[in-house]
DNA sequence: ATTATCTATAGATCTATAGATAATGC
DNA sequence: ATTATCTATAGATCTATAGATAATGC
């Protein structure tokens, strides 16, 4: 990935020719992102992207084919942010010595800043991956290496587990937990008992039920819980 | 809500007048309902739903003032079944010398049958509520009723909860539960390792997990689980 | 006489293109 | 000389209405 410094002077100073354009096209980006989470993909209009960006649709046209384009380039944004942190996060080295449940509070608080942070990303995945089998293929591509990173540092932690057949309970448990996560993403839709409670309270019964399940000894900060 | 004979009577002999009418407008809610399941509901238009049902323009406009109105029919007919069936399924005479783990078995069915018979509703209620405070209200007041009601079906029995926190527990098991289901029916989006496990392996796994949680001691039938 | 339906179309968007104009890079 | 941007607009939908026509109910 690293190039060498000559060849990265070359390439800064042959950007410099494109460095409007480069900066227009982030700029239509940054505000289809905001609009895709506040209106939906569909409700955003060309002329509504450009009017944020202080652009024009001649523009937007020359940076993007069509609005499809722009959906597309949204999403190789978005995704490839994503794949670039789950390998930093899933890194078995930054795990060792940690136990099952340290590896999945990490778990729980990446994902929920993530959440937080980009939140056009859940509500746009929603939209789109129910029509378009490309996007839905690349989500479902992050999703599984995410999941499956995280089903070796748990199984790498057998011998913590008491349940009778790990593989399938680690399955059902990250399952478990990454659904509790999206549904905390749409806070628009789901008011349960539960929503209004912090996320603080939200990991710590997550944690307390993914050990029960598991069969896994709860941390000794967590055995006190009232 | 039962009518006497000749009451009954004379509104079959009026409904006479209003039998056409109404067929027109059941096929217009019923052709709108498939169209939102396979295509959600911005990219149905108008001409769609008449072109399904075998109407037209003209008639469609004569039943409903917009297509606002369309959707506020499909959703108010949709919670009301959705209504009238939890009051049902959720009465507490059904469930006399029940336990915690056959009511929340009952809940899982219940849900799944409710989901695989009407997709549209899942599907429509994660469009919409996004955007339109009314129905968001009434789909947030139908679930918080099944919500409730299950709450006080386990809570009735919480002598069988080994949790020092039956009502938080419960809360969160629930809500687990909630996710679960939720996620399992916009199969599209997520393909995760359990979503390829049968319903049945599902419910089983659900209900170890929120058993081993609650702390109550599994089913006779299902200790033997290998 | 009233209610339901049809066809045709006006008016509002919204996507995408064409052609002219301005900014960069050699 | 090339790349980026702008304005203006054509063409495709899609919603909703108008006005004419057909079916029901007294």
């Amino acid at each position: 990935m690293s190039r060498s410094r000559w060849i990265s002077d070359l390439h800064w100073v042959r950007s410099r020719g494109q460095a409007r354009g480069q900066r227009t096209r982030s700029a239509l980006l940054d505000a289809a992102e905001a609009l895709f989470f506040e209106k939906g993909i569909d409700a955003t209009s060309v002329n509504d992207v450009v009017a944020r960006a202080g652009s024009s649709v001649g523009a937007f046209y020359h940076h993007f084919r069509d609005k499809k384009a722009l959906v597309y380039a949204f999403f190789d944004r978005v995704t490839a942010e994503f794949h670039a942190t789950t390998q930093e996060a899933t890194d078995p080295a930054r795990w060792e010595g940690a136990s099952i449940v340290d590896v999945l509070e990490g778990y729980l608080d990446f994902a929920l800043e993530m959440g937080r942070d980009r939140p056009a990303f859940h509500r746009a995945s929603l939209e789109v991956s129910l029509r378009d089998p490309t996007v839905h293929e690349n989500l479902a591509e992050v999703r599984a290496e995410l999941d499956s990173a995280l089903t070796q540092l748990v199984l790498a932690r057998r011998e913590e587990i008491g349940h009778p057949d790990p593989e399938t309970a680690t399955a059902f448990a990250l399952e478990q937990l990454r659904c509790m996560l999206s549904s905390r993403f749409d806070d628009d839709l789901s008011r349960t008992p539960f929503e209004g409670k912090s996320d603080q309270d939200f990991v710590r019964e997550a944690l307390a039920s993914v050990c029960a399940y598991l069969q896994i000894a709860p941390r000794a900060d967590q055995e006190e819980s009232p």
